[in-house]
Parts: C-alpha cells; structure tokens; sequence
RNA sequence: GGAGGGGUGGUCGAGUGGUUAAAGGCACCGGACUGUAAAUCCGGCGGGGUAACCCUACGUUGGUUCGAAUCCAACCCCCUCCA
C-alpha cells in the first residue's frame, strides 16, 4: 500500500494524511478510473470548527484538486444524537435552536477551502437532518436492523470503552453509529458517494457504513480516515493562548490564529508543512531540515501558508507585520487586539489590574493582581510593579498604551 | 422493585465534625533558561478588596451542632448484582 498511482491517494499519503483505508487498492483503481464522490460529516457541536477539523478539511481540498467532487456532510441530525465517540460522558443535548447557529457557523468555513457549485468536481454541501429527521422508526428498524449485530456493536472502541469504564451509554447514543451508517448509504444511493473520510477515531463509525452498503445494496464502498492530530509532546493539538484555535475569524482573529502556527513545537514543522500547506515536498523537506533557531523561518512559512488558506493572503501578511513588529522590535502593530477607553476615564485614571482584564488579558482583577505581583505584567514594555498602579493619559505613547501579560500576549489601550 | 457502592474545584483524585478555599497529580497562567520551540527548574492557580476582611464552592433541599465536604433525613443522578 505504498506505490498508489491515483494522484488523490498517492498525494495525500505522502503528505501523511492516512491513518488507515478500507481497500486501498480498489480505491487506488477506482481514483484512476472516475470521479469519485467522497464526503466527510461535521457534527454542528461548536459555533466554529477548530485546527482538529482542519486535517479533514485539507482532505476535501486535495480531493478536489486531484479531480473529485468533495461532499461536506452537515449533521443537522446526527448532533441531535450526539456522537459518543471518545468521551466519557454524554454531551449535553444541544438545543435545536443551537444546532442551527453552529452550523451557519461552522459552514462558512468551507467556502475558503472549497469551491462549491454544479460542475463534476465542484463541492456540494449537505445536511442529514433533510432524511433523519423524518425517518419512521418501525420502519427504519424494519429496513436496517436486521444489518447491525449488537454484538458486534459492543465491539466497537466508542462503546466498548464506555461500557469498560462502567460509564453510562445511552440508548440514544448508541444509536449514532447507526445513524452515520445510514448517511453513508444515503449519500452512496442518492449521490453516488463512494468514500467517506474522517478523523481516527470515526474508523469504526466508518466502517460501518462501508459494511451497511454492502448489506444492503451490494455497494463496494470505503473508508478512509486520518490521524488524530496531536503535537510532538503529545498533547492534542489546537490550544491557542486564547483557548481553541478556531477556524473562524470572529472566534479567533487572524492575528492569533498566525501566531498559534508560528509557536510550534520544532518537531511538529515538518509534519505540520505537509499537512496543512500545500507547498511542494521538496520544499518543505529544505525548511524542515533548518536547525536551531533557523527553523522559526520555517514556522513563518507554516504561519503564513496555513493563514493564507484560512483567512487570505492580506490577513497572513498583516498578522506576519504584527508579529515583526511586536517580537522582533518590541514595538506594536496593528493586529495586536484593541480596547478603547473613554478619554474622561482614563484622565481620571485607572488601576492597573482593572485595566488589564479590561483589555482582555485576565480574567479578574485577582488573576491580574497575581500577574503583577509575579511580574509579568508589562506597561508599555516596563513592570507594573504595583498593583495600585494607576494608569492615565500620562502613559499614553503615540495615542495608544502597550499592555503585555508574559511574553507573547500584548493588547493597546486607545482613547476614543 | 430489592441489595450494595458512589456523586469533591477545569480534570483525575485525597479528605470522613473545627488550623479545609479543600492534599497530591494533570491541565492552565506567569518567571528563569532559550529561538515567540521542547525539556528542566521556580512561582501562581474560585470571586471581590491596597489590606484587615467579606462572599461563593464539595449532587439538590432541609436538619443536628458553637462549628459540616465530613453526621442525619428526603430527593435527584450514576455504577454493580438480584428480580
């Protein structure tokens, strides 16, 4: 399974996208030979995809570079289920109000990533709510039951795990991966969709759609899925200072999400050009070998491919000037976030502590206090020192005030 | 329905009447060292207050007590076994 001679395949594997594939040989011909249809489903848990769903999204785009047609699944319905994948607890069942707001927002996400329209490979979105939620039970029992063993059911890593840590399953959960099977026989029945990808730990879910099709139809269908993202130190990937990386701009800005690719870990570069660039391999096998302190040019290079594709070329560039500005000069620039205080207020002045959660740098005047007392607070590139510390216009630095919290998050404090 | 076990801070997990805002680990945040890296070491880690101090918190609601996360009652939820 190493030489493929269908370029999706070939590519992707090389890049090190693939965990693992059902027949991977017969996908390789089936590349070869068509257009395939592949989809990925996005369960709408979040306002905001985040860095853990960008490996998927890469996929997407590959596949259609390669010539497919790349299918995004909304889970309209199956987040009404919720996934019991991976997680010890139940989620909290959303609201449908909720659902519907995460995925407005999560779908604008793709538009950067994708070209959506009719043509053969031009990407389609769609959204399982439109044939679960309207599903009869005796019915869809009748049909597909007969399909699933529970036993083997109970083989499968997201129940079996529950189930050895004696930690509740519901009923409703158990279901999911029903659900995600009958998508995939949907989407195979109305659309033609022969591959559905998607992140490690959906290999079972996968799996059996791929087997659901077989069933039922007499389909040839596969599964493809790729690696859980974690950092070389082996933490899961996608914590930014600010929280999630999120992939939209309004839970994340640009700036942050620049600098969040910029702070990886050395071993990581190589792996992480790769993936989430689309520079040639050759390239990024001359960036990755840079040693020392030669390789931050190389997490430039990764900070402004992966900004680029996210939020554009303007944005990347902007956030890149920031970061210049900011780290390598120890000045400001104009993507570091921004608060505005009223000019009486702060001719009156304001503590210190306050004005630092104020700008979004702590979370309370306590967290604030500690950060004085510790030292890390920074005014204007000097100590706060005191946490009575007033700050007014007389600290005022070409109109606007420097606020530091360690070393890399800063916010200005403009008049207005 | 019955019997037993359990619900502690972001998380895991101690604590079983007072010095407990609650040990310890992880996560997280600062500092040192560096290269805006990793590893390591140091400090911090509920909220308000300059501080004394006040408030909120150990499933929920009541109760006993000078005093409860710790004792009692009822209720809710989870686990195991039985029916």
């Amino acid at each position: 399974m190493t030489a493929f001679s269908s370029d999706f395949l070939r590519i992707i594997h090389e890049r090190g996208f693939v965990d693992s594939c059902t027949h991977a040989d017969e996908l390789d011909a089936l590349l070869k030979k068509e257009v395939v249809s592949a989809y990925i489903g996005y369960d709408c848990t979040a306002p905001s995809l985040h860095v853990g769903s960008l490996v998927s999204i890469m996929l997407l785009r590959w596949l259609q570079k390669t010539g497919h047609r790349p299918i995004v699944l909304m889970g309209g319905g199956t987040t009404r289920v919720g996934d019991p994948t991976g997680k010890d607890e139940a989620r909290k069942v959303l609201t449908d109000e909720a659902i519907a707001a995460n995925m407005a927002g999560i779908k604008s996400v793709f538009s950067k990533y994708l070209t959506f329209g009719d043509g053969p490979t031009e990407a389609v979105m769609v959204n399982n709510a439109d044939w679960l939620d309207d599903l009869s039970y005796i019915g869809f029992l009748r049909d597909y039951g007969p399909h699933f063993s529970v036993n083997r059911m109970l083989t499968f890593d997201s129940v079996k795990l529950r189930l050895e840590r004696e930690q509740h399953l519901s009923f409703l959960e158990f279901n999911y991966m029903i659900l995600q099977a009958y998508d995939f026989l949907k989407l195979a029945r109305r659309d033609g969709v022969r591959l559905q990808m998607g992140g490690a730990d959906q290999w079972g879910n996968i799996v059996n759609g791929v087997e659901l099709g077989r069933r039922c139809d007499g389909l040839s269908l596969y599964g493809l899925t790729v690696p859980l993202m974690t950092t070389a130190s082996g933490a899961k990937m996608g914590k930014s200072a600010q929280g999630a990386v999120w992939l939209n701009e309004d839970q994340l800005s640009t700036y942050d999400f620049w600098q969040f690719w910029r702070n990886t870990e050395d071993a990581d570069v190589g792996r992480f050009l790769r993936l989430f660039t689309e520079l040639p391999l050759d390239e990024i096998a001359r960036l990755e070998a840079l040693g020392g302190a030669e390789i931050n040019e190389a997490k430039k290079v990764l900070a402004h491919e992966a900004t680029t594709l996210a939020h554009g070329a303007a944005a990347a560039t902007a956030a890149a000037e920031t970061a210049r500005a900011v780290f390598e000069q120890g000045g400001v620039g104009e993507d570091l976030p921004t608060i505005t205080v009223p000019s009486d207020e702060l001719a009156a002045g304001l503590l210190a502590p306050a004005l630092f959660t104020r700008a979004g740098l702590t979370a309370s005047n306590g967290e604030a206090k500690r950060l004085i007392k510790g030292g890390g607070a920074r005014l204007n590139d000097a100590p706060v020192g005191d946490i009575g510390r007033m700050i007014t216009d007389a600290d005022l630095k070409d109109g606007e005030i420097k606020l530091s919290a360690g070393k890399k998050n800063h916010a200005l404090v403009r008049v207005g």
